[in-house]
Formats: C-alpha cells, structure tokens, sequence
DNA sequence: TAGTGGTCTAGACCACGGG
DNA sequence: CCGTGGTCTAGACCACTAT
C-alpha cells in the first residue's frame, strides 16, 4: 500500500536528492502540492513533516518550504552540522578536491586500519565550503578491492562521502571525536589561525567486517559543532 | 505554545519512563484517549506515531497499542556519565567538588536553556582526575524543582552525574560538542596550557519536556576522545 | 464479524512574519 | 495587512486480524 503521503515524500525526495531542486529552492505551497496531488492539504503536510525530520527541507510562516543545505555527514549517527539548522535555507554547500591518489597501504596505517598492508587504496584530500568560508577538510582512505567502481570516479560532482554512501550498502561504522589543534597546513587551508581548536572526526565504515572507507573530517572549532538528540539505550 | 498531541504525548511518555506502564502493557485505544482529551482521533493518533518513532510503543490493528519493550539496539552515542566511563576502561577515576551554590537562574542562562527566570538551581563546578591527571571539568546546573533531593545532596561519595543517573529517568538528552581553547582557568584545573584545544560536551537532559540538568564538560582535547560503535537506522 | 488502527477529507481558526 | 505554515475537527472508508 503507497498513501498519498509516501508519494508527495517520495516525488520531493526524487527532485531533490536528483540535483533538480537546489538548496534554497522553493518548494510549492502546501496548497500547490494538494491541488496537484488532489488531496487535501493535511495530507500534504505529513508528507513535508517527514521531509523536515530527515533535514531535506526546512519550512517557514508567510515565505514557504525550501530545500534544506546538504548536511555535513548526517549519514551515521544523527549527528549532524547543527551550528547552521536555525537557517538550513538558502547555505551554500561547495567543495573541491584538493588531492586523488591510488596507493598502496603502508604498513603503519594498515596496522591501524586493521587491514593487510599493500592493499590498494584510493587516498582522497576535500575541502569543505559552506557560504564561501572554509568548513571542513576532509582526508578520505577508499579501499578498492571493496569499492572498486572508486577507481575511476573523480568526484566532480558528488562529493565521496554522499557518492559512497549511494554506491555501498555499510554495515557499521565507528566514530571517534577528538579536539586537535590546528597545525601550519591544517590552519592555511581553514582559513584560520595556526593552533586554533580544531574539531576532528575520524569515521571507519565496514562492510560485512572489511573496511569500505576511512575518513578524517577536520572543522574549525568555532565554526561547527556537533549535535545530537538522544533517548535512553533501556528502560 | 503546547498543543494537545504533545500534551498526548508526554503524559503517556510519563507513565512509561516512570514506570506505572510496564512494557506489553495495553494503552487507552485512540477513541478512548481522543474522549479523554476531548480532541478528534487524528490527534491522539499524531502523538501515537511519535511515540512508535520513538520506540515507546507498537500499535496494532484490532488489538490495540502496547508499551514496547526496552530497547537494546536502540544506541545511537552511549556517552555515560565520566566515572563509569572511566571504570569500563581499567582507569581509576576520582573527582573532587570545587563549588556548590544554589542560585536562581538569570535570564541570559534562562533563555539558553529555555526555562524559566528565576527558577531555582544547584550549580556545580566539579574536577575530575583519571589515574592521577585531570581529566575533565564539569560545570552543572541541576533543576531544583525537577530534582528537589539534590538540594540537600553533596555528591561526597557519587558523582552528580551518577547520581542524577540513578534520581531521575530521562526521556531526552541533547549533545553538542564542539572543539575551544582553554581559558586561563581551564588551562590551570587541567594542568594544561593555555590555548590547548579542548573538547567540549554540552548536556541537556529532560524529563517530560522540563529541563533536568544541563552540563558542560571540558576536556583536554590531548587526553580524552569520544567514540562510538553505530549501525544504520532502518526505516 | 467486529474492533482497532491507518488514512484521508474539506473545511476551520490561529500564529507568525514580510510588506 | 495577507500569505503561509501549524494545528485541529468530525466525520468517513478501508485494512487488518483476533475471535
């Protein structure tokens, strides 16, 4: 059984997740949307409900629905780039891969990757820009016997993180946060002072216990944060 | 502004969080709950969909809607309370209260925490130590209305964290953390230097939409990281 | 078959916020 | 002001399933 409420969700999804619909576009009014989906506006509205719990759009009194920002990783675990949620309409999200290699995997961070060493890999450098300000640095290990298609995908249009997301099924992944300072390279890139508190997120995914993906995310701490609700693990 | 559904809402989460509804217990159906509140059942239905949501209840057709079991599987971020953390780990864990006051909340921290000006507040400036260093500094405001004992509870022998673990069930916690440099009181309770990248964990705990407590925990960014082990959410 | 949830309608009024 | 979303109603019909 489709409701009417899956399709409005599913057809609003398609568009934006398709690239039709950019961040900051106006959606249609809820009055639109029912008269094309000969329903009533209630119904529309559930729809545009989930769209806002899944942080694909945003919607405001008198000025209407807008497709929300991409998100930084809202992939895993709810966590999100909360600092921007009160104004998700209308932010520019760019990035720029400043580096691609395939290599092999040396023996130390093999070690740390739990993985053999001389696997190929595809080693991937990304700034993150949001609303022209630097906003994340992104250093990405892709292990190519599992994401072979990786070879020869140079991420002119998706970024790795959304375009691995869309390519390979994880069946876990483990999170670590720390506070860094920013050194010489780190600080040039973020447009920021050397030795400013740096948030670092290191994010290793697996698939059926073999690593798909390694990736550190580096932000300027006063520019990002991370946020997330939670509910009690049992009762 | 609060609206029937939440009403709804909470007072059922209120009874399955205090434990009056043990899990497979059978809740009001819809018609039931819509007389009650004297509202339609679309409403009282829009509640029962945000309590399934959330893992509080199964609804099911011809039988009815039942308190569902706690949740295992459920971890999104485990973040404890320091001490356990610190235990799990082998590492002896110590802390040591540095101020106590019970104060009223001004209207700058009233906003920030959306309560009330001028409700009353225990505030607590807490060091901890792991294996003879500092690790943490906790900075905590308990409601006192929320949590009246703590009023005449000193934390000698456990921590508030703990404790407040142990008093009060919660329904919700909110986390934000963020990367800053430490001041130069942080710097010198975490025998660090001034400038040091520190990790920030803000907590905000309620109980059926009231505020139980808020804190914010600074650690040095060198000696302390987060981490956490996730599957996808299946939807 | 009967009781329950699942979905939907065609209105209504209110709250908010830009002009 | 007026357009938009936010909420709600008092019904309705259908789908599912225990009995």
């Amino acid at each position: 059984m489709v409701t009417i409420h899956q399709n409005i969700f599913r057809d609003i999804e398609t568009r934006i997740v398709g690239g039709d619909w950019q961040p900051g576009h106006r959606i249609p009014t809820e009055q639109e949307l029912a008269a094309a989906y000969r329903c009533s506006r209630m119904t529309v509205s559930k729809a545009l409900s989930a769209l806002v719990e899944r942080g694909m759009i945003v919607r405001r009194r008198k000025t209407g629905s807008f497709v929300a920002s991409p998100q930084i990783d809202r992939t895993v675990m709810d966590i999100q780039d909360i600092s921007t949620e009160a104004e998700l309409a209308g932010h520019k999200h760019d990035y720029k891969i400043l580096s691609r290699r395939i290599e092999r995997l040396e023996l130390a961070e093999a070690k740390q990757l739990a993985e053999p060493a001389g696997a190929e890999i595809l080693r991937l450098q990304c700034l993150h820009v949001v609303d022209g300000t630097p906003n994340a640095i992104e250093r990405r290990i892709i292990m190519l016997d599992i994401v072979p298609l990786a070879r020869d995908e140079h991420f002119s249009l998706t970024p790795p993180g959304k375009w691995l997301l869309a390519q390979v099924p994880w069946s876990k992944a483990r999170h670590v946060i720390r506070a860094v300072s920013a050194d010489a390279t780190t600080a040039r890139l973020l447009q920021t002072a050397r030795g400013e508190a740096c948030l670092n997120l290191i994010r290793q995914t697996w698939q059926n216990g073999r690593t798909v993906t390694y990736v550190e995310i580096t932000h300027p701490g006063d520019r990002f944060q991370f946020a997330g609700d939670f509910q009690p693990v049992a009762r």
